[in-house]
DNA sequence: TTGTGTTTTATTGCCTCC
DNA sequence: GGAGGCAATAAAACACAA
């Protein structure tokens, strides 16, 4: 049976014995057999007077009880009834207070692994931020590194479209595309004629961001799906296209697509 | 000595298993 | 439905600073 009357409890209660209470019984020892019994049967009518009205007191195991039962506690957590019983013989208990004891211990056994698990976790999640923290800032650094990269590679733009415009802008929009071609000529000659302006170029075509910039900007050219490509390089491609053209006047009014056509969101 | 926080023992109520 | 486990809680015992 699982619950307990008082009584059971009243006599756990007085079956374990303190410290105190230690020192109490060897201090009866030099009393006459009859006159302890008489003292035993005061005090347990103490008890069952007590358990009918409120708190009959509580007891700790003794040092040996306890150190009995976490000797047993190491090699299994969990009782048996046959087991439970026989401590509870050996060590002067109830089976109830054997019960509860093991209970107790479990609880006590539990929140401790859930500290050690925290501590773990907690461990686990500091390591974890510090490389975060280290993965952002190396990608700072590299973002960092990318502005700088595109801003040179709009300088390098921008001086080779000068070079480039100041041959070329003579040329009317009205006039044809093979006045265009003429134009495409001149710069390969002035390329050959200007090595600062050639080696810009050679420069930046050599320059790892310009395969995809330059891809970037013949699918502009060519039609639709750029667009699956990263959209701020493209802006910024886009955005060098767009003063070249204007500048320049490459297209007529009529003939051209407007960007807005392309991007509708500029 | 006393107030206060912690530990230990015990109870209660609910749940699961057989 | 009884037995046992567990979580939550009460309350006594204990430790300790002021």
């Amino acid at each position: 049976m699982k619950r307990f009357s008082s009584s059971d409890s009243l006599a756990a209660l007085v079956s374990t014995s303190s410290s105190k209470e230690e020192k109490t019984q060897n201090q009866t020892q030099g009393y006459t057999k009859e006159f302890q019994a008489m003292l035993d049967n005061l005090e347990e009518e103490d008890y069952t007077e007590d358990a009918t009205h409120t708190a009959e007191k509580k007891r700790r195991l003794t040092l040996d009880q306890v150190k009995a039962l976490e000797k047993t506690f190491e090699v299994e957590n969990k009782l048996e009834p046959e087991r439970k019983q026989r401590l509870a013989e050996e060590l002067g208990l109830q089976p109830r207070q054997v019960a509860i004891w093991f209970q107790n211990r479990r609880a006590r056994w539990k929140t401790k692994q859930l500290e050690k698990e925290y501590v773990a976790l907690k461990a686990n999640y500091e390591d974890l931020k510090l490389n975060y923290d280290n993965l952002e800032r190396q990608n700072e650094s590299l973002v960092l590194q990318l502005k700088e990269l595109k801003a040179k590679l709009r300088e390098e733009n921008a001086d080779s479209s000068n070079s480039v415009k100041e041959e070329e802008c003579p040329v009317s929009v009205s006039e044809n595309n093979i006045s265009v071609q003429s134009q495409s000529h001149e710069i390969s000659d002035n390329e050959n004629s200007n090595p600062t302006i050639k080696d810009q170029i050679s420069g930046l075509s050599s320059h790892p961001l310009m395969n995809w910039i330059q891809l970037s900007e013949s699918r502009t050219i060519l039609g639709n799906g750029f667009q699956v490509y990263q959209p701020h390089v493209v802006k910024l491609e886009e955005q060098n296209l767009f003063n070249t053209e204007e500048s320049c006047n490459f297209f007529s009014v009529d003939q051209a697509p407007t960007l807005h056509w392309h991007f509708p969101e500029l």
